[in-house]
DNA sequence: AGGTGTCAGGTAAGCGCTTTCCTGACAGCC
DNA sequence: GGCTGTCAGGAAAGCGCTTACCTGACACCT
């Protein structure tokens, strides 16, 4: 009976353990997160009998709040549901585990507001560092706003690194959209189709710029055009893909191809097109972006600009863990053209 | 110049802005967090004038530590990046954020070690919930010790949900795992199929035995056996599912079904036969379970049971913040066949 | 023997905030 | 005019830890 305190009567503390052990919160403290400082093994051993009769799990705020400590790390995403933020976040995991941080993901649902939020959020918890994953806006004043946010953390030591944003001047991992669209243009040409229609994601995004302004390149490097008419924006998910490819196809039967902007809405296209019994790539060719791992698994397997998706998160969170240099650091990473089965020459080209 | 201090030597602090403001930080305090005690317009002014003009955000982990409030939610999956979790992620999220809660992910990778170790580390963030979701382990140590260090949080004010796990005692989510598998095994007798080879999750998993022992129940009700060898054993993705269909195949070329105990390995099933050129569902039907969004999309869409994920992860989330009552509550939700394209009657069965 | 070096362990000062309790000013009352 | 009540704002005590610094014991030296 003797050891008898007031347990029980809440979470165990420091002192609680260092009392139970008889010695100071001080030893108590060396031995829990073995400090150099060195314990005999009688006491250190009485320590540790303590912390497990108490089950005591030290209080993470109070140790970095003494240490000042900067523990985990923070990611923005858009949404990790979506395969092209989950394998992203997939990378950034793999290296935040190896290097002992902890991952903490949120998502801002491609809302800027919440976005700003979640950095001030982030910085409160003193995160080392904070990485920002997905297209910016094209929106001036917040960018400005969220530039600000983000200089104030950094100037205090904080770390930070985007994935496909041009706003940021600081680290920064980029795929390379914009050849990748060039790709996918070139190929297009090279199948012959002169009528193709473009599902684009919503305008508001740089992404979508950058891949549409590829695209338009390599038409325009044949002197051919991708006029307005064609293209329709949607909210890179299936389900507008499929609706924008209707209003599409509604406005002109005539369309040999269609370009979705990522894999979902060309999932989509695939999906919307299969209801109306038009075949592809028999009849219209369909072509995706990003290269998401269900592309190969879709029916006709979906041809589509590969991005380096896992890799664009383990260079991001390199970037943002190792010391940061005076310079940022831009890496950019190359995209490549995955042919498969969703797309054929245009009718009257068979001889490709 | 006259307000000069040695700003910019680190994060602001509260003082740094009761400083410039020329207040108190009591005061200070009460007007950046709004508290019932009423300060002058006039201070408030200069308090709020202070705060941006230092970009100060205050330090979360004093907060909490000063609050002793408990703010964030942690959930632990298995994997975020499966379209599983995902699922169950987000209505996790949509329920967090509509009561103003942040929510932290976790990914175990189906690492009972790592399972613990989060534990652990929500429980040191003081997390106001912990939220396991995914199938436990038939491993009665690792759920002792889990179970524990749960028992400890739960006897602090932390409040425990699980989704799908039957060793834990408190609230829970259930998906109807055996029931669902039921429904699915009912299926494929009506269709005749004798034959059927079964890719199973992880054999350490509760889910794959929940779901193995629902099939059993189905086949038992009409005198039929499922032979354990034409079971496999996988690890619930893509590739593995691929991989145990081929071994299935190898060793019983007349197999005419193949129930998947998930989409994932499903869509791994329907690769391999697209490969070995095994028309779906003509020579082989392929089932899969949970309806995963892209189970509608690949080609044959396939026929699964399902599950309703999103309200799995908002009824967990209801109940790990609604106060907790003295007995656990487990609410159980039901599964549904959804007969899509990749079934067929057995051959011979043309009748149905 | 006295001095010095070494080292295990304790003491106490914060880390940045919240909040209780106190103070002093002022208005309203007999 | 003196008393009380009210109320804005400040002082200070923690929240649970870490760690620089101090203490006292002991061994070893001249």
């Amino acid at each position: 009976m003797a050891g008898a305190t007031r347990e029980g009567a809440g979470v165990a503390t420091l002192s609680d353990v260092a009392r139970r052990a008889g010695v100071s919160p001080a030893t108590a403290s060396r031995v829990i997160n073995g400090s150099s400082k060195p314990v005999t093994d009688e006491l250190r051993e009485r320590v540790l009998r303590a912390v497990a009769d108490l089950q005591y799990v030290p209080n993470a705020h109070a140790q970095l709040l003494a240490r000042s400590h900067r523990g985990a790390v923070g990611v923005i995403v858009h949404d990790v549901s979506d395969p092209y933020f989950s394998e992203i976040t997939r990378g950034l995991q793999r290296v935040a585990t190896d290097r002992g941080r902890l991952l903490m993901i949120c998502n801002s649902y491609r809302d800027p507001e919440r976005e700003l939020e979640y950095v001030e959020l982030l910085r409160g918890q003193q995160v080392a560092a904070i990485i920002l994953a997905g297209s910016g806006y094209h929106d001036p004043d917040f960018t400005r706003l969220l530039n600000g946010k983000l200089a104030a953390y950094e100037a205090t030591g904080g770390r930070v690194a985007v994935i496909g944003r041009h706003e940021h001047s600081g680290d920064a991992v980029m795929p390379d959209n914009r050849a990748g669209a060039r790709l996918l243009g070139e190929e297009i040409r090279r199948l012959g189709h002169e009528r193709v229609g473009v599902v684009a994601g919503p305008k508001m995004l740089t992404t979508t710029t950058d891949r549409l302004t590829g695209l338009r390149e390599a038409f325009a490097a044949h002197h051919r055009e991708l006029p307005e008419h064609r293209i329709r924006y949607a909210a890179f998910d299936r389900d507008t893909g499929a609706a924008a490819t209707a209003s599409l196809l509604d406005a002109e039967p005539e369309l040999t191809a269609i370009a979705a902007l990522n894999d979902s809405m060309a999932i989509g296209a695939l999906s919307l097109l299969r209801s109306r019994g038009i075949a592809v790539p028999g009849q219209v060719s369909v072509f995706g972006f990003d290269d998401m791992p269900m592309a190969r698994d879709v029916t006709p397997a979906l041809t589509t600009v590969r991005l380096p998706l896992v890799e664009l998160g383990t260079r991001a969170m390199a970037l943002a863990l190792d010391a940061g240099s005076a310079k940022p650091r831009v890496e950019s990473l190359a995209a490549e053209l995955v042919r498969r089965d969703s797309s054929a020459p245009a009718k009257g080209m068979a001889r490709y």
